[in-house]
DNA sequence: GAATAGAGTTAGCCTTGCCTAACTTTGGCG
DNA sequence: CGCCAAAGTTAGGCAAGGCTAACTCTATTC
């Protein structure tokens, strides 16, 4: 069980997205992860290829790149975090961008005893309609 | 009215010790801003040089260093965003060196809108007593 | 008032993570 | 089957933000 922090921030980007790609495609391609992540094509095969010497994915040249178990821990866990603070935000009608922005600079910075915090707030909000109501209304 | 996202989240790191320190001993040394950032002086004295060409802190040379409007300005944005979060966490019965830990890294990435959610949470766990304990509790 | 410890500064270097430009490989199509 | 566009890679560079080592001030102490 890799530890979140031994990979950097922008790491956890990188397995995130290729988590989701493969999620969604059946595969992750260098291309679709530089568009997800907004930039050059260049900067993730550079990435890939450290990842693949940190043992997170499994890269062949020109072939594409698939999650080790490390790699797959580690991007669950940056998915969970994403998940949790993206349904505590959205319940509040904030708009996509804000959620997308905010939840995107702060997921990597959340311990696991932050996460039950918010684990604990979303559910009961989402579980007690009135109070959610209620404290909308004070914004 | 300086925008919060016109300086690194370094330079407000920076500037947030820097306030922190004059709140407290009345001045700011390159050695106490050094010690708060855990960091080597000579890379405090970098930094403090260019925020004073960026207008957020006067410097003087072996003098020291006092916040412009504009640096007082966005150190008291971000230690807003701090408290918020850590009166959250800190409600909820976690230990000050992971509320420190996950505030610092999160605080710099909170929009206004999702700074309002977490006040009008935050102040309704501290107006209803029973809510949190039933939280707590769930933990 | 001079010596000196400690605070501050400068210079030069390193890592991370991004970029562009130029090159290589792949794979679909005629 | 070979061509060539699109995908991927390599090389070289840059900015941010750290570091250490060596130098310069400051200010206290005698």
């Amino acid at each position: 069980m890799p530890d979140l922090q031994s990979s950097s921030t922008a790491a956890q980007d990188y397995l995130e997205q290729i988590h989701r790609l493969i999620g969604s495609k059946g595969y992750a391609r260098v291309a679709d992860i530089a568009a997800a992540l907004e930039i050059a094509p260049a900067s993730v095969t550079t990435m890939i290829q450290r990842l693949d010497t940190e043992g997170l994915v499994v890269y062949e040249k020109y072939r594409g790149v698939v999650l080790t178990a490390d790699g797959q821990d580690i991007a669950e866990e940056v998915v969970k975090r994403h998940e949790v603070l993206a349904r505590l935000l959205r319940s509040f009608g904030l708009d996509e961008k804000t959620i997308y922005q905010d939840v995107e600079g702060m997921e990597h910075h959340i311990s696991k005893a932050t996460l039950r915090v918010l684990i604990t707030i979303v559910e009961e909000l989402e579980r007690n309609p009135k109070l959610l109501q209620k404290l909308r209304e004070k914004m």
